[in-house]
DNA sequence: CTGTTAGCGCTTTCAC
DNA sequence: GTGAAAGCGCTAACAG
């Protein structure tokens, strides 16, 4: 309900209340904030006038004096793809149990987006930020670090550095991969990946390696093909490996690029797994529903949200002292069909 | 960059700026926002004072004087659903273009927190609310109604109430899929659909009976299978339709439910869409991997998002009026191999 | 128990 | 052009 003042409508502020209440303020403020020294009767006064003009207190002012907003920042590339949309939503639930709400920011892959993103949560105060790099650059850690905030970094990190993450142990997740293509007779082995400059990237590639080698396969008879990370790269990439002295096993950076792969190798009329086996990464929910169901390296993506938000909700609450912490969760490989 | 005093950190204010530059606070306040009457020099001498203690204005400050928070609310049962991920993208895209961020909340289909979450938004004071509500019950319009600031809904709608509104029209979409399921030889025919309070259920399912009646079908032979909305309840809810009377078209409120099926379907070793026919609605991004192409009644989910967005921050701007605005838009049928 | 005062960081009059 | 003063809505510190 608004309160009219000559004419213009404006939603009722604390003083409004305390008015309707015959308090002061500072009185409404007390009852309202569950605190002591509030006679019942007057509580109960004001908390009927606050009920009575709809009330609802304005977080702005408060955070104002807080300096907390009880807002997170969530900085990822993509909240559409699947694999962010479930981490996000891992955010979601343990900030809500905490009492923060999460500010949603998109880069796609864009450097000067991911700045703007940071900038924005920092004027809005946010207490703190959780974010997957686009690492193209390292500004992102300068901003960051100029920011008074506390934040955790997801999925990606950079070498080198202290700050908080939390990722999965790419490198094993790479050999589990590979040691199965190897497994299933494979020798012709690609790599499908992004640009090496993320992390992951580079970590599961160095994962690749080591696979051949225990393999007893050359690391340099790899085929590292780069492209970018949407499902129509994973398309390309794969038509020009099939162009070129077709692999017999491949391994995808993720799912997404595996299901791009995917498509191009049956247009091509080629079988799954029989002509060429296939691995992705991330185990995303429909990876199992696919015209081939999907072999795949599962992350636990819920997780790494819940235990970043935690992590992050921790440094904002002060335990465990200024310590960086780093998280590396396990993945597993998922066996289906494709390999 | 923080400043010192005493001891303790704290991050520069715009006094900081004022100080490191010799001039008023409102000087700096003028210089920083471009407004005119500040003389070039000043304006140079602020400018480098802020960089150099590296100032970021504080949002709530501004916004607690003149009311805009920058800030949308946007309220969806779940982001990771696919559905809604790309909504929330269109959403994202179109507010950041207009200078406004994001407050992501999920409800999970439960009316309480559906409640919470508005109330929540309406104390951080988002100038705006983008809605799918649970349509349990009402309370979320009477809440919406009392917070001052506008709202857009979305997918779902009330009856005979006036508010703003993004669809897509349930009804045609839904006699899309039946008429295609008739088209294609099929009289046993099944709705796997959610609760009855769900708008779109309902005008889908009017939609079927429509359909039905010009198939030359009695709409009473339609079996209508109520259950929930998770992929999960599409499996439960097929295998019930299996076990008694088993229909030889199905169609899904969606395309989690027909994925559901669909699992369902080929576990029982029965054909798609030979024995059966199947078609859901919506169209994610993965309904054309599966590993039976899904035929499905696509919407436009990304349109659907930018579309709401903008009617939103249209009436942010005061354009149009007070007028109410319904915008319905017309769904497609996607043929492919499940019907 | 309750009210008064001051101030969070900023913008907006209104003087000069 | 620039500064001083007031105030956005709230809470914290201090009186009484």
């Amino acid at each position: 309900m608004d309160v009219e003042t000559g004419g213009r409508m404006r939603s009722p502020t604390i003083r409004d209340v305390a008015q309707a209440a015959n308090v002061s303020t500072n009185t409404v403020s007390r009852a309202l904030n569950n605190k002591p020294d509030v006679s019942p009767e007057t509580r109960r006064r004001v908390l009927a006038a606050a009920k009575e003009l709809n009330y609802s207190p304005n977080n702005l002012a408060r955070s104002l004096i807080s300096k907390k907003t009880g807002t997170l920042g969530v900085v990822v590339t993509d909240n559409a793809n699947p694999f962010y949309a479930r981490i996000i939503k891992g955010i979601e639930d343990v900030g809500r149990r905490h009492g923060y709400s999460i500010i949603l920011c998109n880069t796609d892959e864009d450097s000067e987006r991911e700045e703007e993103a940071i900038r924005l949560l920092q004027q809005k105060r946010v207490d703190g930020i959780l974010i997957t790099p686009v690492q193209k650059d390292f500004r992102y850690l300068e901003v960051l670090r100029n920011y008074q905030s506390p934040f955790v970094l997801l999925n990606r990190h950079p070498k080198n550095e202290m700050v908080d993450y939390v990722i999965n142990d790419n490198a094993y997740g790479a050999r589990l991969a590979i040691g199965r293509l190897i497994s299933v007779g494979r020798r012709k082995i690609a790599y499908i990946c992004g640009p090496s400059t993320i992390s992951s990237v580079q970590e599961r590639l160095e994962g690749c390696f080591a696979a051949m080698e225990a393999g007893g396969l050359s690391p340099k008879s790899l085929h590292v093909e780069r492209t970018n990370l949407k499902m129509e790269d994973g398309f390309e990439a794969m038509q020009k490996l099939l162009e070129n002295d077709r692999p017999d096993g491949v391994f995808a950076y993720s799912d997404i690029l595996a299901i791009g792969a995917m498509k191009s190798i049956l247009e091509a009329n080629l079988r799954i797994p029989e002509d060429i086996a296939l691995i992705g990464y991330d185990d995303i929910e429909f990876a199992s529903m696919l015209e081939v169901p999907l072999t795949t390296v599962r992350q636990p993506r819920y997780r790494i949200g819940e235990k970043a938000a935690n992590m992050l909700i921790n440094k904002l609450n002060n335990k465990n002292g200024t310590e960086v912490e780093s998280v590396v969760l396990r993945p597993e490989l998922i066996l289906r069909k494709s390999a």
